[in-house]
Order: structure tokens, then C-alpha cells, then sequence
RNA sequence: GCCCAGGUGGCGGAACUGGUAUACGCAACAGACUUAAAAUCUGUCGCCCGCAAGGGAUUGAGGGUUCGAUUCCCUCCCUGGGCACCA
């Protein structure tokens, strides 16, 4: 007998499977037998140059030992696997030394294929990818054309995460508590230039299909979490403004100034105090934009303290006013036309000249910082993708609402009357809790404070907190143990609308400029924030709220005697409900109290009918959009050409892919520009569009990019004309099932399920959804229960184990640590027991093959028994990718039958159920007893249920519920029969002695209670 | 703070819808083989009392439902993961 060698089997078996090209996935296969398609994946692996660890091989077995088993079940499998090659590490290399990230890239690549190959995984390597491919990123470029042009890829300025180690941007989902994901360098905060996806525009579709997943909880869970919904109301604070002392009305160019609105807007002005100026305007019917504006500088009272509404072509007036250095206020622009282009058809010639002159944005934002966009969704003349520009090019959101009458010409128009008195806009999931606001406060960040700056008395210490506050990181800011800080905008009142009272406001950090608003109403009564913040600078609390008297543990909140306790927790069962419809950030339900009409509602209650009442319905979300360009070389170039003339032009389909250009410098450059930047004869292009001289983005994609729609290529890997031929998606996708790790829950698979919807959308992918099942797998730790990692010395290499003990053995043994879901710690000493077994299996089946009789021999009933309770488990278990305990089993059944003889048969049947974790022994056990062809292409065993049925039943007697014997009796066995039976146990008469029996509970085969 | 997952021998872990808790493996101990060791094979092996037969407690803690609870319910503790001044 020939020891078990399992190095050479293993390369003997990898060599004949890859030849006879055993695990090509055809397209549209129907063969004989076949049933449906199965498409496994496991996430591509970065080939790093340190190769390939536990942390790849644990999915990669799972996968391929659950697609073993599907393609003998007659499944047509497709197992791909490629490379997700872009990234910093090859960069970092490359700066080092100096060798092109493609050349250190490939090198890695053929080392991690090495490994692969050694594993003996079932990959199809015809299907082989690589995102660093030009043929691969042609398309990745292209599907970003394709969000570009559904206008859901943006170039915004803001301040986004900077990474000062990599020195480039990064989205929110790679911050991970305040720090870099990929180095762990604390994030700074920098205001850049950056590409967006528009992936907020999905939140509500990415929540949504969670719902048809069939993910685990706690994977759809964290998603949710970080798109973050919230139900609550937006609300209105108008702000008392002393300074602003003058409205300057410029009325459109067919009308004059005692049109439309205006007298009963001046009437309400006045009333409010304000003094009013109304022209009426040179140049009527094709009027000039400069002439009017000259006229009104020339004749109105025009200064910081004055606020200018302009409704129609009096907007392009007020925009022209800006230009020429006025400085004012606060401008509303009410239907302003941009475009020149009119809903009427009508070309309007005095707007097209004043957009031809071309409007100096920079300038316009210098003289007025304080804009409001008043768009009518019913107008009949000035389109609404005309707000949509000014609102893009002034920065500033724009206000849609639904006019009285059509293009803002009614007698009353109230909105625009509210646009003119200064407000702060608030978000609350909490309405119902309005009258006890009684401060309000803005995020540093918010811009009401450079508009008021007139009224702020104390503007220098606000200016120097909100200074100091930009400064702070994020950790900084958001650290827990940070005492409360802030500081008075004096001069500035808002009033309460539900109490009509005036409240103070305030500037603090505890409010983000990022959610919401940026601005709260704060109810210290009822928040532990505004709590806090209100002990500390003895800001009043008024109660709105009474809770259900109950008798939990309230958390008194100490000096906060005379108030019944803020924080008094209400009725427990009201904390799950709260997540279901409006989230609570720390207040309960309650009834209403000091609250006016709504004193004695129920808050569920009062919430609608107060958001109705002051403000409206609104839904908020925790996900940002996604910042989509990096400053660095090693990623795909953001296809998009920078023309003065034409502005944004994506680059030509047909002039895709926009390459890498060979570079001598890798450095970023750490001013937020990319490496690209210097090469100038990659940057400088001809505009595709005016064919002058443009610029290149010399932005690159992030990491995440290539990775967002890999699974679609695999389909249909080479093919030039389009990503992904949609009948082969039609066939294969969704996946079926997703092997991977939890740290990509909020990354990748956020990522991939956007990109999916949306190509989905756009009518360019068949499945909705792009992965139907997600297995996540636990950390394979240390044996020491760390985190393998280097600096630990921990790591436990595969290479070694597949060496020392045989990639079989590796295989199992991880498969066998554990729980596939959970954390496992690795055991060096546990390794050898999955080898002595397979040992053993290997000798066993030898020496059943010495003996002569086996091809007559007949298997013994118990024999046959134990082999088909094998075949039920491994098969149960390989569906439900239970992989320890299938192992489990087969040691099981050897220890059950190693002494009996076995028929041929029978030991075939166990190698073949042994193939999906052992391929390379149970192939080479198989020839040698004779096998002529590759166990994957065997029929998985069936099992028959007779057979697995045991004779006789050892059934457990128990004395009220204490075990006290076991009886053995013919399965089936009435209750009669085994209570005879147990009774003549001595322990059980025992027991039983002088007590009469008073119940007997019989579960039959399994257990008898005899309660006395 | 909130949301998930989990807590079972010396260790990794089993236990189907409430029905023999500790399968399987590791380690440990004893024996066989050997000049010896390793390897291999055979056996023992959760804890306490007992020579034994047998008995008792036991699945993080406490309580409950039940003939019977690792499993269901309540309260609490601990570990891991996620979110976090998100209004």
C-alpha cells in the first residue's frame, strides 16, 4: 500500500482538472439532467504582495465546496474568480521603488494564482477578470458616463474626509470611527473639488430591496442603520432681523409695479415694519438686464441692509445688480428665468442676451451671500430646470412650490411673502414636543450666520467659535466625554411659531451641519442634548410631555428637581414601535402637556397632526452622498473633459477607455490634485464638443469602483460591445449565493446593490437585485483569540498547512473550526486531526480493497443504515452550508464501521460524499478502486428513507423529568408496550415505590415521563 | 446610549419545531506495538460525593411557563460587532 502522499496527489488531481476543463460554466446550458443555473461568488481578492491568507481561503472553500456539491447535484455552476488590482498598496510600491503598479500587480497576481491553484479550488478560470484591464475599465468608465448622464454623477465643492497619509479624499463609508478604513490615519476634514454619486437619490431603493434579500439580519440590519431613515417634520423659525430695515421690489419685464403681487406684498410688508421700494422699469417688452439694473442703483436706497425680490426678469436684474458689486442683504429670486427658452415655446431675446453676456457667478456669491430660489412646479413659462442651474451655480437649494397662480402672477402669492421674512428651518422626528422649544441652534457650519452677520452684536466670538469648531476633526468634535460648548448669536431672536414667543439662538457643535438642516429647535425638557446644553448655560426647560406613570427606574437628572424629570423613561413597549415609525434619539411618548389645543394627545398622535400644523413631513437620511474621486494614479480616470467653453463634457463613448498614461511620479501631490495633473500631454485634449483646447479630470476613481459591477462581467467576460450581454445576465444573475465578509456590508455591498439598481433602472441589467443569498463568514483569529496580523507574529500562513499537511486538510479543518458565520480561533494542533482521519480513510479504504470478496460483498443492514443517515446529513448540511457538522458526520460514520467489511459500493458512496471537502484523496481513492472518470461528474448520492429508519428505539425513562433508565423496545412501540417495559427497571421501580403514577407523557421511540 | 450576534467541559464546538446536554475533534491519562522515542492502534475522559452500585448539582446569573427548558418569556451581567451629540 502506497503511503498518503498528499502533496503529490493534490498537484496530480489540480493538473487533471484543470486539462479536462472540468469547471467551465457554459452559457445557457440545458444538457441532459441539468437543472437550474447556480452562480457562486466569493469576493475577488486584491492581490497584495503579501499573498493570499486565511482570511480569503475560508469563503473560497466554502464556495467551492458548496459548488462541488451543486454540480453533482446536476446544477449548471458558475464559480469565476478575478482580481480587484487597483489600489494604494501597488501605488506605494510603485513610489518606493519605482516599478509600474501594473508590473507589481501581475507579478502578485500570478503568486495569489499559485496559491489559488494549490487550494484545489473549482474556480473557472476562462471567466478570469481583472479590474485594472483596459478592456475591464473601459466599462467601469462607462457605466460612470451612464450616471453622468442621468445626472447622478456631480462635481460639488464641499468638505469632505481628507486622509492625510494617503492624501486624498475618501467617502463616508471608508471613515470608520474617525479614522482612515484603509491606514488608520485620523481623518481631517478639507473644503475640495470633488465627483459625487448621487447614491441618496437611492436611499429609499436600496431600503427597500433589502426586504426581498435573503440575507441575514444582521447584515440587512447594518445597512439600514447606515442609510439611517427618519420620519419627521421640517419646520419654519422665523428670525427677527433688526438690520434689515428695506425691500426692493423689481417686478418681470411685461409688468409694472403696481402688477401682480406686489400691493398686497407691500401691505404685509409694511405692516411688518419694513420700508418698501417698487420701480416701475425702463425698457419694457425686450428690456436690457444692465440699463435696469443702472436704473434701480441709480434711483432705490441699495445696502447690506437691504433685500431685493425679484420675480421673473426682475430676477436676472437682481443677479446683474450683484455682478456690477452691489452689495445687498438677501435676494429672492421668484421664477427667474436662466435658459431663455420659455415653456410657451417663446424664445424671451433679453434673457438669452443676459445669459449670452454671461452671468460672473464668483462675483454674484461675492456680493450676496444669502439666496432664496422660489420655483412654481405649475408654471407655464419659465421652465423648472432653470431654478435647478441657478440653484447648482449659486450653491443654494432651491424652494419648488406649487404658485396660486400661474408664473407667480396672482394678486397673493404667500410664499413669497414668507420667503422675505428670514427663517431657520429645522428638522425634528419629535413635532410633537414643539412647545417646549425654547432655544434654537445652527451647526457652525450653517450659512444664516454669515447672513445675519449684520445683526449679530457678538459676531467676533461667534466667528472665533465657529473658526475653532471647523479646526476640531471629527473625533474631536463628536468625542462623548466633550463637555457641551457654544456660543449666543445676540441680536438675533427666532420665534417659537406653536408659542409665538422669541427664543434665543445659538451656535453649537453638537449640531451637524451635515444631517438634517443643520439646525434644531432644541427642547432641553426632552432631549438629553439640549438637556445638557441647557443646564449648562441656564437656558429655560419647560415640560410638554408627561409620561405614563410608571414604575421603572427613572434616571433622575440631578439639580433638575422642580421640574418633573426630563428624562423620566415612559412605557417600555413604545422603544420598539419608535424604530418602526419615527426614531427617538432619547425621549419616549408620552401625552401632551402645556401644549396649547394639543394639551392631553397622545405624542403617536400629536406628531402628524403638529407637523401638518407648523411645517410639514419629511423624510431624512443618515447616507451621504458618495465621494467618487481620489487624488491619486493607481485607479481608473474619471472620463470627463474640462472645456472653459462648454464646461463639463463627458469623453466620447467610442474614445473609451481613457487610459493610464505612463507616469515618472506616482507622489500625490497632497494639495488634493492627482499625479495625472503634471502630465500635460495626457491632460491638455481638444474638447470633444468645440474641439478647442480643454483639460482632462485628472481625478481616479476609488477602490470601490471596479469592484461595483464585477459580478456582471463575469457573465460574459470579453466581450467588446457592451459590459454585459444581456441574455448571459439573464441566464445567470442574480448571484445566487455571496460568500464574503462583514466588513463589506457597508462598503461593497452598499456600493454594488446602487450600481445594480441603477443599471437596473437605466433598462441595462435584468435582475433587480444583484445578490439574492449572502453567506458572511467569521475572522479566522489567531490561536492566541487576536487577529492574525504581522505585528503579532500570529499569522498562520496556508501555504505552510497545505506543505506540512495537504490542501485537503487545510480545506477541512477550516471548514471544521466552527460555524461558518462565526469567529474562529485557529488551533495548530487541531489541524491533525482532520489529517489522522483522512490517514485513516485512506488506509481503511485500502485495506477494504485487499479484500478479494468485496466486489460480491453485500453491505449488513446496519452498514447500509449508517451510510444513508450519512448521505441525509452531508446533504442537509451542504444546503444549508453547515460544513463543521457534515464533517463531524463522516467521522462519525468511519468510527461506526471501520471494523465491519464494506462493499465497494458503499465506499464509493463515501468518497463521493467526500469529494466537495476532500477532492484530491477522494478522487485518487476513487481511481484506485477502479473510478474511470472525476467524482464531480458523478450524481450526488440519494438517500432512502426506509433505510435510514433504525429497528429498535432506546427510549429514555424519565421519573418526573429525571432521567432514570433506558429501555430498548421495536421502533414504534405503542405507550403501553415501553411503560411494561420501564417499570421493570430497578432504578425506575425505585422511584416509583409506594407513589402511584399520575401521568405518563409518551413521545414515542424517543422518551417516556412517568410523573408521580 | 441605541441596534445586532453570542455566553455550553481544560480547549474548538454539537444538540432537529421544548424531549437522553456535552456529538465530532483537540488536549490529557492508561495500555498495546517498539531496545527506545515518534507515529499508529485500543481504552478512559465534564464537575462533586462514593471502592462500587448509585446519587447530586450543572448550558453567564436570578426568576417564570411546562410533566420536561441550552431551546420559550421577564430582569440582570459579560464578550464580540455595528451605529452614535443623526435632532
Amino acid at each position: 500500500m502506497n503511503k498518503y502522499d498528499s502533496g503529490k496527489i493534490e498537484k496530480k488531481w489540480q493538473k487533471y482538472w484543470q486539462q479536462k476543463k472540468i469547471f467551465q460554466a457554459k452559457d445557457f446550458s440545458k444538457s441532459a439532467g441539468q437543472q437550474t443555473k447556480k452562480y457562486v461568488l466569493v469576493e475577488f481578492p486584491y492581490p497584495s504582495g503579501e499573498g493570499l491568507h486565511m482570511g480569503h481561503l475560508r469563503p473560497y472553500v466554502a464556495g467551492d465546496v458548496y459548488s462541488r456539491f451543486k454540480r453533482m447535484q446536476g446544477h449548471n455552476v458558475m464559480y469565476p474568480i478575478g482580481w480587484d488590482a487597483f489600489g494604494l498598496p501597488a501605488e506605494n510600491f510603485a513610489i518606493k521603488h519605482g516599478v509600474h503598479p501594473s508590473v507589481s500587480t501581475a507579478k502578485n497576481i500570478k503568486n495569489a494564482k499559485r496559491q489559488i491553484q494549490s487550494w484545489g479550488l473549482s474556480f473557472d478560470w476562462s471567466r478570469e477578470i481583472n479590474t485594472t484591464d483596459p478592456n475591464y475599465y473601459k466599462w467601469t468608465q462607462w457605466i460612470f458616463l451612464q450616471f453622468f448622464k442621468a445626472g447622478l454623477a456631480y462635481e460639488a465643492t464641499g468638505m469632505i474626509n481628507w486622509c492625510p497619509k494617503d492624501k486624498t479624499g475618501l467617502a463616508n463609508e471608508e471613515v470608520i470611527d474617525g479614522k482612515c478604513e484603509r491606514c488608520g490615519s485620523i481623518v481631517e476634514k478639507k473644503e475640495l473639488r470633488q465627483w459625487y454619486l448621487k447614491i441618496t437619490a437611492y436611499a429609499e431603493k436600496l431600503l427597500e430591496g433589502l426586504k426581498t434579500l435573503d440575507w441575514p439580519d444582521r447584515v440587512k440590519v447594518q445597512q439600514e442603520n447606515w442609510i439611517g431613515k427618519s420620519i419627521g417634520a421640517e419646520i419654519d423659525f422665523a428670525i427677527s432681523q433688526p438690520r434689515v430695515r428695506r425691500f426692493v421690489i423689481l417686478h418681470g419685464r411685461a409688468s409694472t409695479s403696481k402688477d401682480n403681487f406686489y400691493p398686497w406684498l407691500k401691505k404685509e410688508l409694511e405692516a411688518s415694519g419694513f420700508e418698501i421700494q417698487a420701480l416701475d422699469m425702463p425698457g419694457k417688452g425686450e428690456p436690457d438686464d444692465l440699463e435696469q439694473a443702472k436704473f434701480v442703483m441709480k434711483n432705490c436706497m441699495l445696502d447690506e441692509n437691504t433685500v431685493v425680490i425679484g420675480h421673473s426678469f426682475g430676477g436676472v436684474v437682481a443677479l446683474r445688480l450683484l455682478e456690477q458689486g452691489m452689495k445687498l442683504n438677501k435676494v429672492i429670486l421668484v421664477a427667474t428665468p436662466f435658459s431663455g427658452k420659455f415653456l410657451d415655446g417663446k424664445q424671451r431675446v433679453s434673457v438669452s442676451k443676459a445669459v449670452q453676456k454671461g452671468f460672473d457667478f464668483g462675483k454674484i456669491k461675492n456680493s450676496c451671500q444669502n439666496f432664496t430660489l422660489l420655483y412654481g412646479t405649475n408654471d407655464p413659462v419659465v421652465p423648472l430646470s432653470d431654478g435647478e442651474e441657478f440653484s447648482r451655480l449659486l450653491n443654494v437649494n432651491l424652494t419648488k412650490i406649487q404658485s396660486s397662480g400661474p408664473h407667480f402672477q396672482s394678486k397673493e402669492e404667500p410664499e413669497v411673502f414668507k420667503a422675505c421674512l428670514p427663517s431657520l428651518k429645522v428638522f425634528t422626528t419629535r413635532p410633537d414636543t414643539i412647545f417646549g422649544a425654547t432655544y434654537m441652534v445652527v451647526a457652525p457650519e450653517h450659512p444664516i450666520i454669515r447672513n445675519l452677520e449684520s445683526g449679530i452684536r457678538n459676531y467676533e466670538e461667534v466667528q472665533k467659535y465657529v473658526e475653532k469648531a471647523k479646526k476640531e476633526s471629527e473625533i474631536q468634535r463628536t468625542s462623548l466625554e466633550k463637555e457641551k460648548t457654544g456660543v449666543e448669536l445676540k441680536g438675533i431672536k427666532a420665534v417659537n411659531p406653536a408659542t409665538g414667543e422669541e427664543i434665543p439662538v445659538w451656535v453649537a457643535d453638537y449640531v451637524l451641519w451635515g444631517y438634517g438642516t443643520g439646525a434644531i429647535m432644541a427642547v432641553p425638557a426632552h432631549d438629553g442634548r439640549d438637556f445638557e446644553f441647557a443646564k449648562k448655560f441656564g437656558l429655560p426647560i419647560k415640560s410638554v410631555i408627561e409620561y405614563n406613570p410608571s414604575p421603572h427606574k427613572g434616571r433622575e437628572i440631578p439639580g433638575n428637581t422642580a421640574e418633573p424629570s426630563p428624562l423620566m423613561r415612559g412605557d417600555v413597549a413604545s422603544a420598539s414601535e419608535a424604530t418602526e415609525r419615527l426614531q427617538s434619539a432619547a425621549i419616549d411618548y408620552g401625552i401632551l402637556i402645556n401644549s396649547g389645543k394639543f394639551t392631553g394627545m397622545k405624542s403617536e398622535e400629536a406628531i402628524p397632526k403638529m407637523a401638518a400644523e407648523f411645517g410639514k413631513l419629511t423624510v431624512q437620511y443618515k447616507l451621504r452622498d458618495w465621494v467618487f474621486s481620489r487624488q491619486r494614479y493607481w485607479g481608473e480616470p474619471i472620463p470627463i473633459i474640462h472645456c472653459e467653453k462648454c464646461g463639463i463634457v463627458p469623453v466620447p463613448e467610442k474614445d473609451l477607455p481613457v487610459k493610464l498614461p505612463p507616469v515618472k511620479k506616482y507622489e500625490p501631490t497632497g494639495t488634493g490634485e492627482s499625479p495625472l495633473a503634471a502630465i500635460s500631454n495626457w491632460v491638455n485634449v481638444k474638447c470633444p464638443e468645440c474641439k478647442e483646447p480643454a483639460k482632462r479630470e485628472t481625478n481616479t476613481m476609488p477602490q470601490w469602483a471596479g469592484s461595483s459591477w464585477y459580478w456582471l462581467r463575469y457573465t460574459d467576460p470579453g466581450d467588446k460591445k457592451i459590459f454585459a450581454d444581456k441574455k448571459k445576465q439573464k441566464y445567470w444573475t442574480p448571484v445566487d449565493v455571496y460568500f464574503g465578509g462583514m466588513e463589506h456590508t457597508t462598503l461593497h455591498l452598499l456600493y454594488s446593490r446602487f450600481w445594480n439598481l441603477f443599471l437596473y433602472d437605466q433598462g441595462l441589467v435584468t435582475a433587480k437585485e444583484p445578490f439574492a443569498q449572502r453567506k458572511p463568514h467569521g475572522i479566522v483569529l489567531a490561536a492566541d483569540g487576536e487577529k492574525m496580523s504581522k505585528s503579532r507574529g500570529n499569522v498562520v500562513n496556508p501555504d505552510d498547512i497545505v506543505k506540512s499537511q495537504g490542501a485537503d486538510t487545510l480545506r477541512m479543518y477550516e471548514m471544521f473550526l466552527g460555524p461558518h458565520e462565526l469567529s474562529v480561533s485557529w488551533n495548530d494542533q487541531g489541524v491533525v486531526g482532520i489529517r489522522r482521519f483522512l490517514d485513516r480513510v485512506w488506509v481503511w479504504t485500502n485495506e477494504q480493497f485487499k479484500n478479494k470478496k468485496i466486489e460480491r460483498l453485500k453491505d449488513s443492514e446496519k452498514v447500509e443504515r449508517v451510510l444513508h443517515k450519512l448521505i441525509k446529513k452531508v446533504t442537509e448540511d451542504l444546503e444549508e452550508q453547515r460544513f463543521n457538522t457534515a464533517i463531524a458526520s463522516f467521522m462519525e460514520f468511519h468510527n461506526e464501521i471501520k471494523q465491519e467489511p464494506v462493499s465497494l459500493k458503499t465506499i464509493k458512496t463515501f468518497l463521493t460524499l467526500l469529494y466537495p471537502f476532500a477532492p484530491h484523496i477522494a478522487e485518487e481513492l476513487n481511481q484506485m478502486l477502479g473510478g474511470k472518470k472525476s467524482l464531480q461528474l458523478e450524481a450526488w448520492p440519494k438517500y432512502d428513507p426506509a433505510k435510514v429508519v433504525e429497528q429498535t428505539a432506546e427510549v429514555v425513562v424519565q421519573v418526573n423529568g429525571r432521567v432514570r433508565g433506558k429501555v430498548s423496545v421495536p421502533a414504534g412501540s405503542g405507550e403501553d408496550a415501553v411503560k411494561a417495559e420501564a417499570l421493570k427497571q430497578d432504578a425506575v421501580a425505585k422511584q416509583i415505590a409506594g407513589i402511584g403514577i399520575k401521568r405518563v407523557i409518551y413521545v414515542k421511540d424517543k422518551l417516556i415521563n412517568l410523573v408521580i
